[in-house]
DNA sequence: TCAGCTTATGTAATCGATTACATCAAAGCT
DNA sequence: AGCTTTGATGTAATCGATTACATAAGCTGA
C-alpha cells in the first residue's frame, strides 16, 4: 500500500538535469539559471518531492533540532517558557524535541545522548539539579553541543544562562510587604537543593536583614514549589503560636495552596495575613483574591534562550564565555496583599 | 577545538573487528560470539564512541521521534498530556518533537513536512481544526507517516482516535445541576467550529431534553476555553435580566473565569450560581470555592495515544481502520455547585 | 585570436551507520 | 572420509541527500 517516496534522482530524471543541480537549485537558487529553476520547480510539483530530512542531516552533518530538558514536563510552568522556545526555533527552521529530565528512567546515559550532537544541535537545560559529572564528563569528549540553561542553572560550569534575578525578584516581595507596614515576614521555600530555592531564599534574608527585622526560623517554612506544598505551609503557618503576618511564597503555585487551606480553615487572605507569591502564572490575576506576584517573563525567556543557542549552534562559539542574561522582574500589586493589622 | 568524534570504524580498527561486527555486537548482542562482544564493548568504551542517530536513521529509513501538534503550547491544559507521551514516546527509544500548529508561520507546508516521514515516523496531532486537504492531499501522495488524532479530531477523516465521551461530560454536569434542583441552566462554550465545543453544546442540549428543561437561547453564551473569555461570559450573566442559576462551561478555564469576574463584581459561587467546570486542571481543587467539574485522565490520554502510534508505526498498519479509544470521564463534585435558591 | 575569468552544470565522493551476501572454519551426519 | 549445516565474521552495497572538483561554454580584453 505504501505508495513509492519521490528522490532527488527522480526530480533530476524528470527535469533532464542532474541531482546536484536539482539541490542546488532548492538550496542556492542564486546559482542555477532561472530557466533551469523554473524547470526543476516544476519536475518538483509534478513528482511531489519533498527533500529526506535525515538524508540531509547526514550528509550536513547537523540534525536542524534542539532539545529541552524540562524538569517535570506535566508542570504548566514550562508551557510558556516551551511555546517561546518553539516561536523563535521554528522561525529558523529548527525542529524542537523535549524531554522530561525527572522521569524515572532517565539517566546518565539519556543526557549524555542529547548532548552529544546525536539527536539534536544544541540544548536547553531548564534543570539546574542535572548532576554536574554531567557536565565534565561531556567536557572530557568534548564533542559536546552548544548548551544553555535557562530558569535554573548548575553552578560552577561554565554555560551561557538565561535567568531572572531571583534575589532581586525576593527583595521587592518583602519590600513590598513591609511597605504595607507588615514586620513578620515569612518564607515558603522551594525544594531543598533547588538554585532558585537558594537565590530566592538569600534574597530573603538580604531584604529582611536591610529592613532591620528579625529572621524567624520558625517563620521559613518548607515546600517544594507544588500546590500541595503549599497547603502543609498553610498547616504549618496555622499551627504557629507568633504568627507572621506577611508570607512570601516562592512560587505561585504554593501561594495558591497556602491561600486555599487557610481559606479551608476559615481564615482569609489578605485579612489575617499577606500573601505574595512568585512567577505570575495565568491563573494568579484570577484567584480570588488576585494574587501579588513577583513577574517573570516567561515567553521572553523562552525566545531568548533560543536566539542564543542558536547563535551559538551558528558561530559554534564555545560555552567558555558564559554570558548570562538577566532578563527584569516586576512586581504586581493585587489583592492578595493589604495593610497590616494595626498591632 | 572541537576534538574528534569517534566513529564505528575507530572502534572496529581498536577491536580489531569490521564495522559489521561492531554494529551487530551493539545491536544483535546474540548474533556474536561473547568473547567478540566483550571485546567491542571495551572498545567503544575506551573511544567512548556512541553511535550517530542520524546514519542510522537514514540506512534504516525511520527517524525514531514523533511528532506532535499542539494548538496553543502556551496553554497547560496540554502539559499533561505532553508529559504522558513522552513518558511512553521515551521508554521505547522515540523523542518527541513539538510544533505549535496556531503559530502564525504554521502553514500547509510545515504541516506536511511533519505528515511525511521526513523528521518523524509518527505524528499526534492535538488540534481538530487543522484543514482537511491536509489529510486528503497527504494520502493522494500517500507517503503519510502514522496518524493519530488525540482529545480533538477531525470529522470524516479515517484515523484513530484517542478521546472522552464530551457529550457524556456534559450531560453528567448538566444532571448534577439537575439533580441540585436546578431548573434554570445555562452553558459556556468553546471557540466556534471546535470539535468540542460541539460535542459539549450538543451533550448539554440533549441532558435539558432529556430533563425536560426549555433550552434558552440567551443562557447559552460563546467563549473559546480561555479564562478571558470566561471573564466576559460573566459579564453577559452579570447582564441578564432572568439569571440561569446553574452554568456549566466547556472548560474549567473559563469556569474559573467567570467565578472570579463574578466575585469581583461581588457576586457569589456557589450563592448566587453553581458553576461547573470540564477538565479538572490542577488547580480547580484549590480554587476558592474549589471547583466542580469534569475531569478528563489527561495524563492517560497522552500515554494511550503514544502507545497506539507506536504500535502502528511497528505494525505498519493503514491508518483505515480508525479505532476510536474511548477514555472514561467522572465528575468531581466539589465545592461550586450547590442546591438552588429555592423558587 | 587566445589566455584568463566567470557562470552553469555534471560526476562522483561523502556523511556514518546497517545489512545482504560471501566466506570460512568447525561441527554434525551418513 | 566426504558432504551438509551452522555460526561467526568480513566485504561492500546501500540509505538520499550535499558538495568538492571537473568540465564546458560564454565572455572579456590585449
Amino acid at each position: 500500500m505504501n505508495r513509492y517516496v519521490p528522490k532527488i534522482q527522480d526530480v533530476a530524471h524528470v527535469a533532464g538535469v542532474s541531482t546536484a543541480t536539482v539541490s542546488r537549485a532548492l538550496n542556492k537558487p542564486d546559482s542555477v539559471s532561472e530557466e533551469t529553476r523554473a524547470t526543476v520547480i516544476r519536475a518538483v510539483e509534478k513528482t511531489g518531492y519533498r527533500f529526506n530530512q535525515t538524508a540531509r542531516n547526514l550528509r550536513s552533518r547537523k540534525t536542524s533540532a534542539i532539545v529541552v530538558l524540562v524538569p517535570h514536563l506535566s508542570n504548566p510552568f514550562f508551557s510558556q517558557i516551551l511555546s517561546g522556545i518553539e516561536n523563535v526555533a521554528s522561525r529558523a527552521g529548527y525542529s524542537v524535541l523535549i524531554a522530561d529530565s525527572k522521569q524515572p528512567d532517565f539517566g546518565h546515559d539519556r543526557i549524555l545522548e542529547y548532548m552529544r550532537y546525536n539527536r539534536a544541535d544544541g540544548v536547553i537545560v531548564l534543570d539546574g539539579s542535572l548532576p554536574s559529572e554531567v557536565y565534565q564528563n561531556d567536557q572530557s569528549f568534548d564533542s559536546a553541543a552548544p548548551l544553555v540553561f535557562a530558569c535554573e542553572w548548575t553552578d560552577d560550569v561554565p554555560v551561557p544562562t538565561i535567568r531572572i534575578d531571583n534575589q532581586a525578584g525576593a527583595r521587592m516581595a518583602v519590600e513590598h510587604l513591609h511597605g504595607l507596614g507588615h514586620r513578620k515576614i515569612g518564607h515558603v521555600s522551594g525544594p531543598p537543593g533547588n538554585v532558585l530555592t537558594r537565590e530566592r531564599l538569600a534574597g530573603t534574608r538580604a531584604a529582611l536583614e536591610e529592613l532591620k527585622l528579625q529572621p524567624r526560623q520558625d517563620w521559613f517554612l518548607d515546600g517544594d514549589f507544588s500546590i500541595e506544598s503549599g497547603c502543609k505551609a498553610a498547616q504549618s503557618w496555622m499551627q504557629l503560636t507568633d504568627r507572621p503576618t506577611g508570607m512570601f511564597c516562592a512560587s505561585d503555585q504554593m501561594a495558591l495552596g497556602f491561600i486555599s487551606e487557610l481559606s479551608n480553615h476559615g481564615y482569609q487572605v489578605p485579612r489575617d495575613v499577606s500573601v505574595v507569591g512568585f512567577d505570575d502564572i495565568e491563573i494568579a490575576g484570577r484567584f480570588i483574591p488576585s494574587l501579588t506576584t513577583i513577574r517573570q517573563p516567561r515567553h521572553e525567556i523562552g525566545a531568548t534562550t533560543a536566539s542564543v543557542l542558536l547563535e551559538r549552534i551558528k558561530g559554534s562559539k564555545r560555552n567558555g564565555e558564559a554570558i548570562c542574561k538577566i532578563l527584569p522582574v516586576e512586581i504586581i500589586i493585587r489583592g492578595s496583599t493589604g495593610p497590616a493589622p494595626l498591632h
